[in-house]
DNA sequence: ATAAAAATGACAATCATTCTCATTAGGCTT
DNA sequence: AAGCCTAATGAGAATGATTGTCATTTTTAT
């Protein structure tokens, strides 16, 4: 039995409920919490990802939504930037095969993801009980934990995902 | 608060334990179960993936260690496979931040895995209660589940990671 | 306003991974 | 054992995401 692979990319028709919208100022002290000077294309990245409808994208959907307003814009400094803030906790690196990784701003509530394999729809979870767990295992193996990543994939019930 | 990155690749000196080695019948029989041809270095490759002392290898640790027996194998050949052995699950991926992805044989129970993200040290674990709830997530949601990715990070115990 | 430090952007470089395609080898059939 | 069909290989180029460099610009503390 043939697992099938992921698509290349997502679709770019499956949306998932847009986040909570974040204030400028919300924004810029993000920004300063981290000790990072606070700029306009620090601000476009961060409103680019925080805009729906998609709350996964690539460093080349931020670039391309920023573009309009910063034409000179660079990908080492969006790059730059999705790094330092996914250091910093602030966004969270999806990385999915191997398509390009996507990012997601952390102003949710801690969750997981659920993704179909045939048409790239995601799903976000929580479940308390695995939480729990996770802090079991890493005080039994004696880690200190930084992070964890937890992603399931499979078919959604869309008939022509079956 | 910083939260650290993983270093660029795993240090070469942290073992975990060999895994079981699995004969060279029980190879050729894992590639007939695939309608693979079986093939002298499609053997090497998994006998490479078999062999410790590392049990999450890369597809240039794969390329280098059957050199010697094939000086002219290309990457290609290496990649293919390892990517033909995932798809049939024969093989699992991991993959970690942006470094090149690992791949280990499925001859063990299933596993995931807890990383230190300073000395790269791996270590497996099961967790009964978090299958169950994986099973449950993925009914709840009407997903049909394919696999699933569950990784943590973080400090191991050694004085010179913490 | 000014200086020090950090951020930006143009562009090149890196490097894992994939593609192409001519050649070779595996595993049937006879 | 020879031949055929098809899959597998490998040489090399291509791709494409990500990172590095460095001169220039911007931010922010003073």
């Amino acid at each position: 039995m043939e697992i099938p692979q992921l698509p290349k990319g997502y679709t770019k028709d499956e949306l998932i409920e847009p986040r909570t919208k974040l204030s400028e100022s919300n924004l810029k002290s993000m920004l300063r919490s981290m000790n990072l000077k606070v700029t306009n294309q620090r601000l476009s990245i961060l409103k680019a990802l925080n805009k729906g409808p998609k709350s996964h994208v690539t460093a080349k959907d931020v670039f391309e939504s920023i573009r309009s307003d910063y034409p000179h814009i660079g990908f080492a400094t969006v790059y730059r930037f999705l790094k330092e803030t996914s250091r910093f906790g602030i966004t969270s690196e999806l990385r999915i095969g191997h398509a390009p990784a996507r990012y997601e701003l952390k102003v949710r509530e801690h969750h997981h993801h659920i993704v179909c394999t045939q048409c790239g729809k995601i799903v976000e979870f929580q479940n308390e009980i695995i939480e729990r767990q996770i802090k079991k295992i890493s005080k039994d193996h004696q880690f200190f934990l930084e992070h964890h990543i937890f992603e399931l994939y499979g078919r959604c019930n869309r008939s022509s995902c079956k």
